[in-house]
RNA sequence: GAGCCGCUAGCUCAGUCGGUAGAGCAACUGCCUUUUAAGCAGUGGGUCGGGAGUUCAAUUCUCCCGCGGCUCACCA
């Protein structure tokens, strides 16, 4: 903190100290509401004069001599407040106009409308709540447009708070998550499935392909990792009778930090009995599709320029077909890794010399079919080798009935039939095993109580997981990550 | 992890072809009893992200470091 800081702090630090010295506390216990800004200006009706005691913290202010105005801001809104001296008296008056932007205070005083039509509250009494020390950003704002926004990104993460106070955008924004989630849980609550909570602290860290973090617990003396999927205990549900069942919360990767990702991130992960993977893409369009017409109106939103219409049913396409689609490119007639090479050359790419067939396909299908994505689409059938916990087509052994939803070019879930064959998933694992060893870290570990689980018979079940940060950043149009959670992770100052 | 860009007043930003910096808002002092990006007049406030080098002189040029943004890579 520099002298200039410390200097704008010292003024309303000064102010602080000589409150106290009036007795008067500066952060006194309580204020009872009445009213809140919003719900004042919606029932206002000329002629009726309403008494109501409002809070909130001070954003603008005008002061004109002997009178002023100010708006005060609560979470439902704006409200202008005119304060005169004449009617709190000098000493009030003073100590009023003594107030800072950033100030939290209760306001009591009557509503009327000013000459210039704007619905306000004629203050009777004043009493400061909570003092601000610290100067806000200085953000003005006139019919909706924002003047000097908050715009140090750095800043606007480290101190959330701050954004939230001074940025409608971000505040608004992390409601419309909050409501996503609760509009995910009710939807999935209304068919009947059961919400769980299963271990975020794992021995083995499974379900997906990706690097953990590790801790330590002390008294079993013990490394556990930071699960990175709940995938493999959600499925232990399914064996033991709970027939629909789905987890949303946090899961962690030790992997870069980009705009798309961040270590923790949000994942909803359902999984029903009886159900195969046609059932998960009905629920996922669904699911999105009402999400988007309850939460924003439409079925058609704008992001980035594209307007995305999430009507359902959305496009059904296999991995196979969408490749050739858009490079022309058959994989149902390749058959050998040289023709597979020679096709990914054929579309300018030069793919690891050690790749599959299969993983060859992969590679052309993130450089040149993925970010064509932009309506939504299942893309379905996945190779096999890529999806060791997916059920393999019974009329191709190389794929399995696995589809990952597109929308804006980018992969927003993941879903199969679940493999429930305990000899294939050990098969499998076995596999994982074999690659981790020769040097894949992201590669799966062995898990026999997993499999032990399995012996005892999981009926047929359809799983889905959904990125709901990325779902956010659809739904908020922003095209980063950090935009969609509070307090994403930055390197410490 | 790599590349590019950024870091100047509390905030938003100019600027210095190298001679230690400006504006608007915010703050402070006046004036102003229906204003609303209030207005008018005046004042103060900066080790120009940190360090080193070159130079008579560095905020400016060079290098290193830090933090962030964007893109790529990995992934969801």
């Amino acid at each position: 903190m520099n002298a200039e800081t410390s200097d704008l702090i010292a003024q309303r630090i000064e102010k602080v100290n000589a409150l106290r010295q009036k007795g008067i506390n500066p952060y006194p216990v309580r204020f009872a509401r009445t009213a809140l800004a919003k719900e004042i200006k919606d029932t206002f009706v000329d002629g009726e004069e309403r008494v109501v005691a409002i809070g909130g913290r001070i954003r603008t202010r005008r002061l004109m001599g002997k009178a002023s105005f100010a708006n005060i801001e609560d979470l439902s809104g704006s409200i202008q407040i005119y304060a005169k001296r004449d009617d709190l008296g000098e000493e009030a008056y003073e100590r009023y106009t003594g107030l800072d932007l950033g100030d939290i205070i209760g306001v009591e005083g009557k509503t009327f409308r000013t000459k210039t039509g704007e619905i306000s509250v004629h203050v009777t009494s004043c009493a400061l709540l909570a003092k601000c020390i610290n100067p806000l950003p200085v953000v003005k704002e006139k019919d909706g447009v924002l003047f000097d926004e908050f715009a140090d990104k750095e800043l606007r993460y480290r101190q959330r708070y701050v954004d939230l106070i001074v940025t409608p955008k971000s505040r608004q924004d992390f409601i419309l998550r909050s409501r996503i989630i609760a509009g995910i849980r009710s939807y999935l609550a209304e068919r009947g499935f059961l919400e769980v909570e299963t271990p975020m602290m794992q021995a083995i860290p499974g379900g997906a392909a990706a690097r953990p973090f590790i801790t330590h617990h002390n008294a079993l003396d013990i490394d556990l990792y930071l699960r990175i999927a709940p995938e493999l205990y959600l499925k232990r549900l399914i064996v033991g009778g709970f027939e629909k069942v789905f987890e949303l919360n946090r899961n962690f990767r030790n992997e870069g930090i980009s705009t798309k990702h961040n270590p923790e991130f949000t994942m909803m992960e359902l999984y029903q009995a009886y159900a195969d993977y046609h059932d998960m893409m009905a629920i996922t369009e669904g699911m999105i599709s009402t999400l988007a017409q309850d939460l924003l109106g439409t079925m058609r939103i704008d992001y980035q320029g594209s307007t995305v219409d999430l009507t359902p049913p959305w496009e059904r396409i296999t991995f196979v077909n969408i490749i050739k689609k858009y490079t022309g490119i058959d994989f149902e007639t390749i058959t050998t890794v040289e023709a597979a090479r020679a096709a990914a050359e054929s579309v300018g790419l030069h793919p690891d010399t050690d790749l599959s067939i299969w993983k060859i396909a992969n590679e052309i299908f993130e450089e040149r079919v993925e970010d064509k994505l932009i309506q939504p689409v299942f893309v379905m059938d996945y190779p096999k080798e890529l999806s060791p916990l997916a059920k393999s087509r019974e009329d191709n052994s190389a794929l399995v009935e696995r589809f990952e939803p597109y929308i804006v070019g980018r992969e927003i879930g993941n879903a199969f039939s679940e493999l429930n064959d305990p000899f294939d998933q050990r098969a499998r694992f076995e596999e994982q095993v074999r690659l981790r060893e020769a040097g894949d870290d992201e590669a799966q570990m062995m898990d026999t109580d997993y499999i032990n689980a399995l012996e005892y018979g999981m009926p047929p079940a359809g799983g889905l997981g959904i990125g709901i940060d990325r779902l956010v950043m659809l739904f908020v149009n922003t095209a980063s990550i950090k935009d969609t959670i509070l307090f994403p992770l930055l390197r410490p100052e």
